[in-house]
DNA sequence: ACATAGACCTGTTGGC
DNA sequence: TGCCAACAGGTCTATG
């Protein structure tokens, strides 16, 4: 489910929780996610207090006081859910039906908060592409140093992204998925940033960075899509296609704001344009465009 | 440098 | 209704 928004959201959720409550126990149910769990995984956060809990890119990174850095991906389908110890209610707090999905619980952080409450943070991923890691000290992880530019604040401009794009032959669309470049942006807010901008995500890549004030004009259109089409999507608490996503079991609404992703055969909604939006694969992953206004 | 395909997993959906 | 293929928000690896 993740791209940068919903990351974003699920740190938002998790955050009044777990900063500055104390981790009382862990369990990890299984051996491993996408990787084994690192060694001594609940014995390096037993005993730890939380001091900050961060995002970057797609990227959850809890600090522990005096401790490593945990390091969380949700891959394609975790998620976090927060539940009262005793299974009582508590205000804000979503009891989830577990019916469905407890099978796939796969850690469970027992936290107790400053005033002595505690909670339950459960990372639960069928499909266990997500994985946790311990970076050490100031040392970034080598999975979190490559990454590029954040596409959040005012950061990325014209200037920038036609910096990052410049001499590339490959396709918009897949130099845009290259987190190296742009470290956030998935397969559902690409397509949706270059619908934005009116952009082909079949186009070369450094077409938006050539000479002359079309291109320019063009990586700027681009930047300002990919800005404001993630902070949309921040906003409306991320998109909730098959799966709950908020901490507290709510849904995000963006999905409802997508002008073509998942919308193949409808007409394209940019105003004057008489398009329909198609999906074609690129890179074996479904792109979503209207050929008509996006060249 | 880059493009593509396959791999990792399970669950849901859509077509017949 | 039932079955099976296709597909799903990610990213790492291998191969050309």
């Amino acid at each position: 489910m993740p791209e940068l928004p919903e990351v974003e959201t699920v740190r938002r959720g998790l955050q009044p929780v777990l900063e500055g409550a104390t981790i009382a126990r862990v369990e990890a149910r299984r051996p491993d996610l996408r990787f084994p769990f690192p060694e001594k995984f609940s014995q390096r956060l037993t005993g730890k207090t939380i001091t900050a809990l961060g995002r970057r890119a797609k990227y959850l990174t809890m600090n522990l006081e005096g401790g490593p850095v945990l390091i969380c991906h949700l891959g394609m389908s975790g998620s976090f859910r927060i539940e009262t110890a005793d299974g009582s209610d508590m205000p804000g707090v979503f009891q989830h039906d577990r019916s469905k999905s407890s099978n796939h619980d796969h850690v469970v952080f027992h936290v107790v908060s400053p005033a002595g409450a505690r909670s339950r943070v459960i990372f639960n991923d069928p499909r266990r592409f997500g994985f946790m890691l311990f970076a050490d000290g100031p040392v970034v992880h080598p999975m979190l140093a490559g990454l590029g530019v954040e596409p959040t604040g005012n950061t990325l401009d014209g200037t920038l992204l036609a910096s990052l794009m410049k001499g590339r032959r490959s396709p918009l669309k897949a130099a845009l998925l290259d987190q190296r470049l742009i470290a956030g942006l998935g397969n559902i807010y690409v397509s949706e940033a270059l619908w934005r901008a009116s952009l082909s995500p079949l186009r070369e890549a450094g077409t938006i960075a050539k000479p002359g004030k079309k291109a320019q004009a063009q990586s700027e259109h681009l930047a300002q899509a990919i800005r404001s089409v993630i902070s949309d999507a921040i906003a409306a608490g991320g998109s909730s296609l098959r799966d709950y996503m908020q901490t507290d079991g709510s849904l995000g609404y963006f999905q409802h704001a997508f002008a073509v992703y998942d919308r193949e055969g409808e007409a394209c909604s940019k105003p004057g344009c008489s398009g329909h939006i198609e999906r074609i694969v690129q890179s074996g992953r479904s792109t979503f465009y209207c050929r008509t206004c996006q060249r």
